[in-house]
RNA sequence: GCGCGAUUAGCUCAGUGGUAGAGCGCUUGCUUCACACGCAAGAAGUCGCAGGUUCGAACCCUGCAUCGCGCACCA
C-alpha cells in the first residue's frame, strides 16, 4: 500500500480512473448478459454544443444511476450521442458565415451550404463528447449515436413513409407561425408568447352606403389594413345593428369591403368593431373561411411589406410599416386615437423574433395514439418524477393541434417526397427522372422522437428496450418526452405488442432549471454561466458533482452558488483525510471483518448509524431524491463517523492494547469499505482511487474483478447481532455524547480557550461507571477527569447536569458572578420547558386523546427537567 | 382566464400532525499528533397573511397576497 500525498490532487487522479475504466470496456454494455437489464438515453446534446450546468446536472444524475444500477448486479447500458440540431447548427453557421465572408446561405447555394455545415460540424463536433468523458460518464461509447448517422436518417424517412400511408401525415395550405429570421414554419411548441408594450390604434373605416359616417376599428397591427377583406361586429351588438350587409372603405388601399356579422366578435373590447385579415391572422382566418373572404397576403418571406397598390408602405419592414401606416391614416384624418397597450406577442424560441402567422404550404402530422399517450401517464405505467409533472403532460396532450413537420431550412433530413407536375409521391427513393424532392427538411423533433429505440440494434433492443428511466429538463416534455411516449405507442418497437413492452420508458426524472444566485436564467448575454470545466479545474469533477447534487432539489429550480460547489470539494478533502489518518495506523484488509464480541459501544454505534444509512439513502433513491442521498451521505461521513467515532476511537487506536486498537481499525475499515461503495455512484473517481490504494477490491489483472464499479453495494452490518445489546450499547454512548456536549459547552461558556487543558470532576449519579473515562475526557480535551461522589464543589465552580451526572469544571479563581449569572440562564430555559410541558399534560384532552406514546413521552420529559431543574437550583443555592 | 410550483434563520434549502433543522455566512476560542478545504462553542426564525379542522398545525382544509412557470386568449 503506498502511502497517501497530503492533499487529494483530483487533476491528476480522476483522469487516470477514466482512461483506465474506458479502456477495460467497463461501460460497454454486453447485450447477451444474463444479468437484468438497466438502460438509459442520454438527452442528446447538440453535436457542436458545449457542456453546460444543465448537461452536468443531467448526467450526473444519469451516471449516478447507472454506476448504482451495475453495483446492484444489473447489466447497464447508457446509451450516448448528439442530435444535428437543425436549425440551431444553421443558425450557428449563418452567423459565423455573414461575420466571416459577409454572405448568406443563399449566396452560397444549397450544396455549398451544407458542405460548409459538414465543415462546421467536423470542427465543432464532439467536444461535448469529451467534456462529459472529463466529468467521469460512464456511457457505452462503443454505441454512440448521432441524429444523423446513415441508419438513423433512413429510419426517420422511413416513418415519414409509413406515416403518410397511413393518412397520419398529409401537406395542405394553413395557418402557421412563420420565423421571417429564419424563414421557416415552426411548430406551435417552438413560439413563445411574451408581453410586449405597444399601441392600439384606432382606425376609421368610412361607411361606403353612408357617407359621413365611420366605423372605428381598434387594431395593433394597422400595417396589414391593405390585407384587409372584411370588417366584422357581433351580430347581437346594438350599437352596430342595420349595418350587416353593408359595405365599408378599407383606409388603405381602399376597396369596398364588407361589414359582416361573426359571433367570435368581442364586444366588449376596443370599440367591439374587427378588421378582419385572413391572411395575417389565424382567427381571421377562420373568419375568412366562414364567410368566403378572399386572402390577400401583403408581408413577404423576410416580413416586409408586399403591396405595389401602396407605393409608400411597399418594401419596408413590418415594424416601420407600422410606424408609417399609422402616420398615413393620421395626415388623412383617419386615425382616431392612438393608446399604449401591453399585449402578448409570439416570439420565435430560436431566432428570437416575433412569428407571422402564415397561410403556407406545410406538412402536418396528425399525432397517433393520444388517448393511448395520455392512459400510460395516468394509469402510471410510465411515472413521472416530480408526479405534477403529469398534469402539464395530460393538459397538453388533450389540446393537442397537429404538428407542423416540415422546415424550411437546409441543414435537416429532407423530407422524402417528390413531384412531378401535379403528382406526388411519398417514398425514400426518386421514382426516377423528372421527379424533384421537396426542397424542405423536418423539425428535428421529429428525428429526436425515435431516439429511445432507433438508437438500439435488434440485439440491444432486444435486451435493453424499453429503457428503465429517463433524466431531462422538464422545459422538453412536450417537444420529446411526449412525443417518445407517442413514438413508441405507435411504432412498437418491443418485444411483444403488449403496451408495456413498447413505451420508451419506465420512469422519467424531471430536473430543475440551474439558475443563477439573482433566480435568473443561466445565459451567454448575461455572463452568469460558469464554464464546468473551469469548475472542474478548480474543484475536480467529483467536487463538482458533488456539490450540484447536494443543492439539488426535486423537481425545483436550482440557485447555483460556486460556495456549494467549494463544499463538494471539501468533502472530497474530508474524506481523503479520514483514509490518510486511517492508513497511518497499519494495513488494512480487503475484506474487513468484524468480531462481534470485540466491538466497543462506540463501534456499535456507528456500525448502526452506517445501517440507518443504507434504509435512508435506500428510501431517497427510490424517489429520485438525489439531494437527499447527498445530504445524508455528508452528514454521516462527516459527522458520525470523523466527528464522533473516528474521535473515540482515538483512545483505543492510541492505547497498548492490540486486541481492541485492531477491533477498531477493522470497524473503520468496514465502514470506509461500505461508505466507499455508497458513495461511488456520487463521486466516481476518488472512491476508486482509495478502493484502489486500500485494496478492497482485490488485486487482479482485470480491473472489471476489483474496480468499485462492480462492487456490491454494502449490506446491513448489525443484521445478525442481538438487537437488546446494540440498544444498551446505543443508550450508553447516547449519553457520553451528551456528556461530552454538556463539558464541552461548559468550557466555552466559561471561556476557558481551546488549547487549554481543563479539568473536569465528574459526581456520578449510579450506575455510572468509569469505564469511558479516557474517552470522555478526551473528547473534552481535558487535562484530566476524575470521578468524586463524594464531591463538594465550592461555590462559584461551573456545573453542568448530564446523564452521568454532574460535571464539575475546575478552574482557577471562579468568576462567581459569571457562573451565578450562567446558573440563572440555564435555570430560566429549565422552566421555560418545564413550564410547556407542564402546561400540555395538565391538559385533559391531551392525554384523553393524545396516543399514550407521545403522553409517556412528555411525561418522562417532564420528570427529566425536573431532575435537572432541582439539582441546578441547588447548584445555585449554594453560591449565596 | 385555467393550471402548476414556491413562500421556514442574513443566503440556499431540508422538514407529511407531537420540544423548529442543515450547510454557508456571522460571533467567540483554537495551527491539539488526518484534515484551517479544519476543530470546538455560540447567536440568530410570531415557519407569507387570514380563517377552519384537531387535544395539538410549518405540516391537513378554505380563502387571500407576493414571486416564478406553463397553457389558452388577446382586435
Amino acid at each position: 500500500m503506498s502511502e497517501l500525498p497530503k492533499t487529494y490532487e483530483p487533476g491528476a487522479v480522476e483522469p487516470k480512473w477514466y482512461a483506465c475504466w474506458d479502456q477495460a470496456g467497463c461501460f460497454r454494455a454486453d447485450a447477451a448478459s444474463e444479468k437484468p437489464a438497466f438502460s438509459i438515453v442520454i438527452p442528446p446534446p447538440n453535436v457542436t454544443g458545449i457542456l453546460t450546468l444543465g448537461h452536468v446536472l443531467n448526467n450526473t444524475i444519469q451516471d449516478i444511476l447507472a454506476r448504482r444500477a451495475r453495483m446492484q448486479g444489473f447489466e447497464v447500458l447508457w446509451l450516448p450521442g448528439t442530435d444535428h440540431a437543425g436549425v440551431g447548427t444553421q443558425t450557428a453557421v449563418e452567423k459565423h458565415l455573414r461575420k466571416t465572408e459577409k454572405k448568406t446561405r443563399h449566396d452560397l447555394g444549397r450544396e455549398e451550404f451544407l458542405r460548409r455545415v459538414l465543415e462546421w460540424q467536423d470542427k465543432h463536433g464532439g467536444i461535448i463528447i469529451e467534456q462529459l468523458k472529463r466529468l467521469g460518464c460512464s456511457c457505452d461509447w462503443s454505441r454512440q449515436r448521432y441524429t444523423f448517422d446513415d441508419d438513423y436518417v433512413r429510419a426517420v424517412q422511413r416513418v415519414f413513409v409509413d406515416l403518410y400511408g397511413k393518412g397520419l401525415i398529409y401537406r395542405g395550405r394553413r395557418m402557421i407561425n412563420w420565423d421571417p429570421a429564419a424563414q421557416t414554419a415552426l411548430s406551435d411548441e417552438e413560439v413563445i408568447a411574451k408581453p410586449q408594450k405597444g399601441k392600439l390604434y384606432y382606425v376609421r373605416y368610412e361607411i361606403v352606403e353612408e357617407p359621413g359616417r365611420y366605423l372605428e376599428v381598434a387594431t395593433t397591427r394597422p400595417e396589414t389594413i391593405m390585407a384587409d377583406t372584411a370588417v366584422a361586429v357581433h351580430p347581437d351588438d346594438p350599437r352596430y345593428a342595420g349595418l350587416i350587409g353593408k359595405n365599408a372603405w378599407r383606409p388603405l388601399a381602399r376597396e369596398k369591403l364588407p361589414i359582416i356579422g361573426d359571433a367570435v366578435i368581442d364586444p366588449k373590447f376596443g370599440t367591439g368593431v374587427l378588421k378582419v385579415t385572413p391572411a395575417h391572422d389565424k382567427v381571421d382566418f377562420e373568419i375568412g373561411v366562414r364567410h368566403s373572404l378572399p386572402v390577400i397576403d401583403v408581408l413577404d418571406p423576410t416580413g416586409r411589406i408586399n403591396c405595389p397598390a401602396v407605393p409608400e408602405l411597399d418594401g419596408l419592414e413590418r415594424f416601420a410599416a407600422r410606424q408609417k401606416a399609422a402616420e398615413m391614416l393620421g395626415e388623412r384624418g383617419l386615425l382616431a386615437k392612438e393608446e399604449p397597450y401591453e399585449n402578448n406577442v409570439g416570439f420565435a424560441e430560436r431566432s428570437d423574433v416575433p412569428i407571422e402567422p402564415r397561410l403556407s404550404e406545410q406538412w402536418f402530422l396528425r399525432y397517433p395514439k393520444t388517448d393511448e399517450a395520455l392512459a400510460v401517464v395516468r394509469d402510471h405505467l410510465v411515472r413521472f418524477f416530480p408526479v405534477h409533472w403529469e398534469k402539464v403532460y395530460a393538459q397538453w396532450l388533450e389540446n393537442i393541434q397537429d404538428w407542423c413537420i416540415s422546415r424550411q431550412i437546409w441543414w435537416g433530413h429532407r423530407i422524402p417526397a417528390w413531384y412531378r407536375g401535379d403528382e406526388t409521391r411519398v417514398q425514400l427513393e426518386s421514382p426516377g427522372g423528372g421527379w424533384e424532392q421537396d426542397p424542405d427538411t423536418l423539425d428535428t423533433w421529429f428525428s429526436s422522437w425515435l431516439w429511445a429505440y432507433e438508437t438500439m440494434d435488434p440485439e440491444t433492443r432486444r435486451k435493453f428496450y424499453p429503457t428503465s428511466v429517463l433524466v431531462t429538463a422538464p422545459d422538453i416534455i412536450f417537444f420529446w418526452v411526449a412525443r417518445m411516449i407517442i413514438a413508441g405507442l405507435e411504432f412498437t418497437p418491443g418485444q411483444t405488442p403488449a403496451i408495456e413492452d413498447n413505451i420508451p420508458f419506465r420512469d422519467v426524472f424531471f430536473t430543475g432549471l440551474i439558475r443563477d444566485k439573482q433566480g435568473r436564467k443561466m445565459s451567454k448575454s448575461l455572463g452568469n454561466s460558469p464554464n464546468p470545466l473551469d469548475l472542474i479545474g478548480k474543484y475536480g469533477a467529483d467536487g463538482l458533482r458533488f456539490g450540484l447534487m447536494r443543492i439539488a432539489p426535486s423537481g425545483q429550480d436550482i440557485a447555483f452558488d460556486e460556495k456549494q460547489i467549494e463544499e463538494g470539494r471539501n468533502f472530497a478533502t474530508k474524506l481523503w483525510n479520514a483514509a490518510r489518518f486511517r492508513q497511518m495506523h497499519g494495513p488494512s484488509q480487503a475484506t474487513p471483518h468484524l468480531e462481534a464480541h470485540t466491538l466497543s459501544i462506540y463501534s456499535l454505534e456507528v456500525l448502526a448509524r452506517f445501517d440507518e444509512l443504507l434504509v435512508s439513502t435506500e428510501t431517497a433513491f427510490r424517489e429520485y431524491k438525489f439531494n437527499e442521498v447527498a445530504q445524508r451521505l455528508y452528514e454521516f461521513f462527516w459527522s458520525d463517523y470523523c466527528d464522533w467515532f473516528i474521535e473515540s476511537a482515538k483512545t483505543e487506536i492510541f492505547s497498548e492494547d492490540e486486541a481492541r486498537k485492531n477491533s477498531v481499525l477493522a470497524v473503520m475499515d468496514f465502514v470506509l469499505s461500505g461508505f466507499l461503495r455508497l458513495l461511488h455512484p456520487f463521486m466516481p473517481h476518488i472512491t476508486e482511487e482509495l478502493w484502489s490504494v486500500f485494496g478492497f477490491g482485490g488485486q487482479g489483472e482485470d480491473i472489471r474483478s476489483h474496480s468499485i464499479q462492480f462492487a456490491s453495494l454494502p449490506a446491513p452490518a448489525l443484521a445478525s447481532f442481538e438487537m437488546k445489546s446494540v440498544a444498551e450499547a446505543r443508550s450508553k454512548v447516547a449519553n457520553v455524547y451528551e456528556t461530552i456536549l454538556a463539558g464541552r459547552n461548559l468550557r466555552a461558556t466559561s471561556r476557558i480557550p481551546s488549547n487549554k487543558k481543563a479539568r473536569f470532576i465528574l459526581r456520578p449519579t449510579a450506575g455510572a461507571d468509569a469505564q469511558e473515562l479516557p474517552t470522555i475526557s478526551r473528547l473534552l480535551n481535558a487535562e484530566e477527569l476524575t470521578l468524586d461522589p463524594t464531591f463538594q464543589p465550592e461555590a462559584g465552580v461551573p456545573v453542568a447536569m448530564t446523564p452521568l451526572g454532574e460535571l464539575h469544571l475546575l478552574i482557577e479563581g471562579g468568576d462567581k458572578s459569571a457562573e451565578r449569572e450562567r446558573l440563572d440562564k440555564e435555570i430560566a430555559k429549565l422552566e421555560n420547558e418545564l413550564r410547556v410541558v407542564g402546561a400540555k399534560l395538565s391538559n385533559a384532552s391531551f392525554v384523553d386523546k393524545a396516543p399514550p406514546a407521545v403522553v409517556e413521552e412528555h411525561r418522562q420529559r417532564q420528570a427529566d427537567f425536573n431532575e435537572q431543574l432541582t439539582q441546578l437550583r441547588k447548584a445555585r443555592a449554594a453560591m449565596d
